[in-house]
DNA sequence: TTCCAGGACCGGG
DNA sequence: CCCGGTCATGGA
């Protein structure tokens, strides 16, 4: 198990040691959140900078390996961002898991994306902007996500040291169907409309939805919004609600499985961890190809 | 210009 | 249950 601590405290940077493999870059880069971009002028390695949990952050990888630099204060760090970047938790021993789960050909392809995916983790983000997030991403490529998520907090979100929060359903629920609208969202403005819609006047509780008890109970209370169906589901409870078991498929996971596994993917193989698996693939795929 | 993107909904068979 | 058309938008 990894014991993230922080080494020491320079120039408002920490230096966190114990964090594994950790791979900023691909964490960041992988698909998994829209709020974070290179550093334009980054002093360190791999330095991205964004907002999540309504506040202003940025990381970097370390000078030596097991090592990163996170921006914040101690208090932060320890309260915020080493659950939101899953420090405490063993990807070597989730690693092996899923790769052992395959036998053959399978398992080689697998390895291969692992270590091609090598240091992504799953982060932990806020609940709601992870349901937004991929209410919008539907149809949607990555690059046009961002701009529209970025348009919405301008809009929208608390104007916070840095940028601005990520909007509350309540503002996006006052802001009407048709404002949403205008912020280029196309067909999803009535679906981001009815999410907010329900989750402020609390006729879906995303803590009702985290508390159930099987993955299966979750995604059908998520999947009473219109415009959610199993794969926003399944990447909302994924990057939002620590469902690591979750499977999201998409055009690039059905592209590795048809160009990679000929006799088809069975995810329950990966159990509990099929998420990550699923990011791993993902990833590869969609960056690195061949 | 046409195709495509971290899909879901709707109608018809 | 399953299939194809449809929905907005803009980057490639």
């Amino acid at each position: 198990m990894n014991k993230p601590y922080i080494i020491n405290e320079y120039d408002g940077w920490l230096t966190v040691g114990g964090v594994g493999d950790f791979s900023v870059f691909r964490t960041f880069d992988c698909g998994q959140c829209f709020r974070f971009d290179p550093a334009a002028e980054g002093e360190y390695k791999n330095q991205v900078e964004g907002i999540a949990f309504g506040r202003s952050v940025s990381f970097a990888d370390g000078e030596r390996s097991g090592e990163i630099l996170v921006r914040s204060s101690a208090e932060d760090f320890e309260s915020i961002w080493l659950p939101y970047l899953s420090l405490d938790t063993d990807y070597d021993s989730i690693n092996r898991y899923i790769c052992e789960a395959l036998t053959g050909s399978d398992r080689a392809h697998m390895e291969r994306a692992v270590e091609a995916g090598r240091g992504i983790r799953i982060l932990r983000q806020d609940k709601w902007e992870a349901l937004c997030s991929f209410i919008v991403s539907q149809n949607n490529n990555i690059p046009r996500i961002k701009k529209i998520i970025s348009e919405m907090c301008r809009r929208y979100g608390e104007k916070i040291d840095g940028g601005w929060a990520f909007p509350t359903a309540q503002a996006l629920y006052d802001a009407g169907e048709a404002s949403i609208f205008d912020m280029r969202t196309g067909f999803r403005a009535k679906y981001i409309y009815d999410a907010a819609k329900k989750v402020a006047t609390g006729e879906i509780s995303l803590d009702d939805v985290s508390a159930a008890e099987t993955y299966e109970e979750a995604a059908a209370g998520l999947e009473k919004i219109s415009g959610v169906g199993p794969k926003v589901a399944a990447c909302t409870l994924l990057f939002g609600f620590e469902r690591l078991e979750a499977f999201p498929i998409d055009v690039w996971m059905r592209r590795v499985a048809e160009k990679r596994f000929p006799d088809g993917l069975d995810h329950t193989l990966f159990g509990k961890w099929a998420g990550v698996a699923q990011q791993y693939l993902f990833y590869f795929e969609r960056y690195i190809g061949d």
